[in-house]
Formats: structure tokens, C-alpha cells, sequence
DNA sequence: CCTTTGGATTGGAGCGCTTCAACACTTTAT
DNA sequence: ATAAAGTGTTGAAGCGCTCCAATCCAAAGG
């Protein structure tokens, strides 16, 4: 900087205006200085701006699993209203680990992120307490139940419990009564799922015939439920897994068993993904709005940090049920 | 850092030293300025950190599409190369345009990293030039046909010309004459792809029969190539695409047309994704080992950045077939 | 008792930028 | 002519940290 400022014949307070795009700076200067910083190659460092200014415009991601492309999506989603909120962000990948998870958060912390959008993690509600009282953060598809009055985060979901319920009562016009779920195991947004599955069974009265069976949430956590499964004496008419991988994962398993989709068991995901709409796949699921979403979260950010908001705010927002082909009447 | 070194009654020079862990610190002290550390809630400034050390120990990643999981693969392997290189990543996504690119770049060059990763980026060889000389640049998964012993960025890809060779010699071996190949348009690692492909068709005495439609890099860019293909009198027995998402949309179409596959139609992919390994897809492809390109990719970079390399350096990896349920012979 | 030695600690300069009060120079009003 | 009000420009302080040279202190050696 001192270079470009002594090669424009000014100061280096006038190179600052001038990268900065000040109004009050004559014609002929700004016209100087910009030649100079080519000519010079010059690039503002970031991050001396940054402790001057104590800004640094940036909004930090953690994501629970970059390989599933609901995340990816939704981080898509962030991505662009960051962008035109003149925001950056920086994303991190908690690889679906807690301890990476808090690592990350840390790091995210220290960058002095403005404010903390956490899509899909799997903290537990202290230790999102602990960060909300750092900087400002919003939960994404994900929620902590924690009670609404809360001083906590912002909360971006779609409600899981109703998408779940959804499922159950497409199933059961179906005339399915033995609908099993798989679940995301210890997945953020797997506890309410499960609830709605409970939730929807019990509405039709079929509560007796409630089963949840441990799964994850990728193709690979399938495959023992599955196993197991059929190995019983009077398995299921239909299945809901926890989501689109999951689910793309059982009915692999069932491919394998020789069992007929939607012919001999129904199946049914979660989240709309694109693989569900693949025809092969033709799979029935719940669509989860991720653009959407991701703007919502950079939306809610920018209200607590441009407008001064400071009440948790929670966007529910409605599952909405696709049916394709992997659902249909029981088997006899 | 001032309040911690009051409260710990040291200098702040010594706060400094017990954070980085010096050993030339006594144990009372340390324990001393940790306890006031927490208690405070003291979190370093990485920026200011970064402004004194003048380094930043951060890779800056650009990824040309995160939605595409092969892309997110080589993301995570990098990511987990980082770290234990204890280096920490920012990952940008280009977003499919090379404007958005160059500005990405912009902005992790302005962040100071100390190397870059260019993941599957479709910038041309110039911007590549001018990115070289400003910082380490590895490029993954793409190549810029730079001259061998040019100055510039170390390069980590498998031999996409050698893959379509594969591919082509496969469908050749089943029987099949009238093989078309739906490119991937302007992506970076089409051009590769859609010489091996030719190569393949002349060493098999086909090159009269070589046909190359414009695609793109998903579901969607296949649709009109495909729709046109179905119209001409004599459509091709087999169909190459430039990758498995790409390959999904083709199927999907073929589907919608009745045709089957791969009774009617072969297909193959490129980049053995997770999707086409799904049974109801059992995608023939070819593997790209995506979590050592990312691995290998960081280990270039701390070549240049630890010892002190300064040639630049091409790893060429091989590529394999993966066959599975969507090529067979040709229609009679 | 004084010097030496070496480890522990500290003051202060400096990293590259922004920002603000102060200054210089014009222009306009009086 | 002089004061007032703008415009442009600048010097210097400060952002939170690191790191080096300087200092301090206790133990060891003479």
C-alpha cells in the first residue's frame, strides 16, 4: 500500500479511500491510484482490513455432511444470499462428528465470523447455548427443541414432524398398517421424525404397530436394519427411512433380497434430494424447500446484524409429500 | 489478550507464548494465564494473528460445483489432508462460471492463503498464469494442457483421455459400432474426455462413426441431446457420457422414450459417484479415486509450501472401468 | 562476595490496513 | 476585502497479535 500510495504521489490514507470506493476523492487521484495498483499488482490483505475495520464481512457454515447434497444444496442456498447481502462465507465440514463439529465452530469463532449458520449439525442444545452467546447464529435444518422464548439462535426447519406424519398417512391410504421406520440414529433432525412417524401411527390407530429400527443416515446404515428385517417372520408392508440416502440404500438391500419395490414393500424418504427424482429411483419422499432455506438463514443473519434484531426468531416451514413410484398398495 | 495478561498478572508477550504452547514458560504461569483465559472466555484473533505471523496456514479451495458429489468427495479429501498438515481450508464454490471464479480466487488470494486448490475449475490457462504467480496453485481434476515444464501449477488428474479410451474399448468389445458421446460443453475436463473418445473410436477403426453432441455437467443438459439423438433415423446402439450425473439425465430420458436399457441403449458415465453404484441405476462408469486426489492435492501444495519445491509437478493417475448393468450388447 | 550462565519474562516495534481530526485549498456568501 | 462553508487530502493513532532484543532473577561457579 505504501508503494502504490508513493507510486500515485499521495498518502496511503488516500490508496485506502480509493479501494474503498470513498465519493471524496478526486477524479484525477482515483484515477492514479487504480493505476498504480495494477501496475504494482497490488491486493489489499484481507485480513489487515478486517482488524481495522473490526469486520469481517464474513459468515461462517458448518455443515454436517458436504456429501449429501440436501447440505450441499442448502449451503448453495446460503452461498447466494450471503453474496448479495455482501457477505462471504466461509464453510466448514463437520464430517458428521460433534467433537469435529465444536473444533470447527471454534475455528469459525475465532475467524470472527459476524455470524454462524450451522446446517444439519449434530451439537447438543449446551453447547449451541455456549455459541449463541458468541456471535450470532441460526440453525438450519436442524433444531434443538429448545424452548421458544429462548434467548438462542434463529431456527431455519422444515417441520420434520408433519413431513413425517405426511408419509404415514400416504402410506396408510394406501392400506398399509405394518410401516416400519428406519431412523438417523443420532441425526440431528432424527428425533423428530421418529416423533411424527409415532405421531401418525397413533392418529390411525395403528400405535400397536409402532417400530423404529436404528439406521444413520447413508446408504451403508441400511443395510443391517434391512437384513434384519427380512430375516423376521412377518416383516413390513412398507418402510419411511430417514432420508433420500437411506432410502437409496434399502432399496438396494431389498434389490439384493430379491424383494419388489412397490410390490412387495413400499418405501418412502425424506428430503427431495435429486436422486429421489431420478425415474430408476422414482422414489417417494418429502420435499424439503433448500434454496429456500439457505436464504432464510442468511436472511434471519442479516436481520440481527443489520436491523438489530435480538430475539430468537423459528421459520417452520411445510414438508411438502412427492409421490413417485416407490409407493403403492400393500402385498396381499 | 490485555485483560487475560492483567488478570493472570504477566505481559501480554507472555499470554502470547502460553497460547502457542512455547515451551520456555513456567508451568505456575501457564496454568496461571489458562485459568484467566477461561475465565474470561478469551478467544484469539486469527486475523490479527495471521497479520503478525504473516501467514495464515489456510489453503483456499475453489470447487466448481459442490452439488456434484464427486466434486464434494475430493473436498472432504483434501479437508482431512489439511489437517493433519495442520493447515486449514476455505472452501469457495465457482458455481459452474468462470466470473464467479476469478472472483472467488480474488477473494482467497486478498485472505492470504498460502496455496490454492482448484477443484475441477474451468478457468483457461492465462487465468491460471496469472494465479500461479501469485501463489501455489494445484489444480485437481482438471487440466489446462499446460506445456510439461511450464512454470506453473502442479496438476493432480486421472488420465480422462485414457478413461474414455476404457470406455470406448469396452462398449467396442460388446460389439457396438454406432457409439455417441454427449460432452461435457465448456467444463474443464471435457475436452480430455472427448479426445480419448475419439482416439478410442479411430483405434478401432470407427472414426467415421465418431459423433460428439454438447452436453453439459448434469441431469439436465442431457435432455435436448438426447430427444434429438431419438428423432434421427439411425440413433446409436450406445451412449458415453461425460459424467454420471450427466448419465442419469440420459437415463432418465431413454426411460421416457421407452427405451430400455441396456436392451436398447448402452450407457456409460465417468467419475463413479456414489449414484452409480445404486443398484436401480448399476451405472457402468469409470472410477476416478477421489479422496487421494484431494489427499494428493495438499500434499503438492505442502511440497511447495514446506520444502521448498518450485517445479511444478503432474500426477497423472489411472483411471478405471467399472462395469456395471447398463452396457451389454447391441440391439439386433 | 562477585561474576557468569541460562531460563523466564517483558517492553515495544511492527504486521497492513482504516479512520478521524486536522489541515489546505477553493468556492461562495457577505 | 473577509468570513463561512465546502472539497480533498493527510498524519497519526490504533486494530489484536507476534517476536526480538533487552531485562530480570536465581542458581552455579570462582
Amino acid at each position: 500500500m505504501e508503494d502504490v500510495a508513493e507510486r500515485a504521489g499521495v498518502s496511503r490514507a488516500l490508496v485506502s479511500l480509493v479501494i474503498n470506493g470513498s465519493p471524496k476523492v478526486s477524479e484525477q487521484k482515483r484515477r492514479r491510484v487504480r493505476e498504480a495498483a495494477r501496475a504494482l499488482g497490488y491486493r489489499p490483505n484481507l485480513m489487515a482490513r478486517s482488524l481495522a475495520q473490526k469486520r469481517t464481512r464474513i459468515i461462517g457454515v458448518l455443515v454436517n455432511d458436504l456429501r449429501n447434497p440436501f447440505f450441499a444444496e442448502v449451503v448453495e442456498g446460503i452461498e447466494m444470499a450471503a453474496e448479495s447481502g455482501e457477505f462471504g462465507i466461509v464453510v466448514l465440514n463437520g464430517q458428521r462428528d460433534r467433537g469435529r463439529e465444536l473444533t470447527a465452530v471454534e475455528t469459525l469463532v475465532q475467524l470472527q465470523v459476524e455470524g454462524l449458520a450451522l446446517v444439519g449439525a449434530q451439537l447438543d442444545g449446551d453447547d449451541l447455548d455456549e455459541i449463541t452467546d458468541i456471535v450470532p447464529t441460526v440453525v438450519v435444518a436442524s433444531d434443538f427443541g429448545r424452548p421458544a422464548g429462548h434467548s438462542g439462535a434463529d431456527v431455519i426447519v422444515t417441520d420434520g414432524r408433519r413431513g413425517a406424519e405426511l408419509v404415514v398417512e400416504h402410506l396408510v391410504s394406501l392400506g398399509h398398517e405394518r410401516i416400519l421406520h428406519i431412523d438417523g440414529a443420532g441425526n440431528a433432525s432424527a428425533a423428530e421424525r421418529r416423533q411424527g412417524y409415532r405421531q401418525g401411527m397413533e392418529a390411525a390407530g395403528l400405535g400397536e404397530l409402532v417400530d423404529v429400527r436404528t439406521g444413520g443416515d447413508d446408504e451403508a446404515a441400511a443395510f443391517a436394519a434391512i437384513d434384519q428385517i427380512l430375516a423376521e417372520p412377518a416383516p413390513p408392508t412398507a418402510v419411511f427411512a430417514f432420508n433420500d440416502l437411506l432410502a437409496a440404500g434399502v432399496l438396494d438391500r431389498l434389490d439384493d433380497a430379491g424383494v419388489a419395490v412397490p410390490g412387495g414393500m413400499s418405501l418412502v424418504g425424506f428430503d427431495n434430494t435429486f436422486i429421489s427424482a431420478l425415474h430408476h429411483l422414482a422414489l417417494t419422499t418429502v420435499n424439503q424447500p433448500r434454496l429456500t432455506m439457505g436464504r432464510m438463514a442468511v436472511d434471519a443473519l442479516l436481520e440481527r446484524l443489520n436491523d438489530g434484531r435480538d430475539e430468537p426468531v423459528r421459520h417452520i416451514l411445510e414438508p411438502e409429500l412427492v409421490v413417485r413410484g416407490t409407493t403403492g398398495p400393500p402385498r396381499p
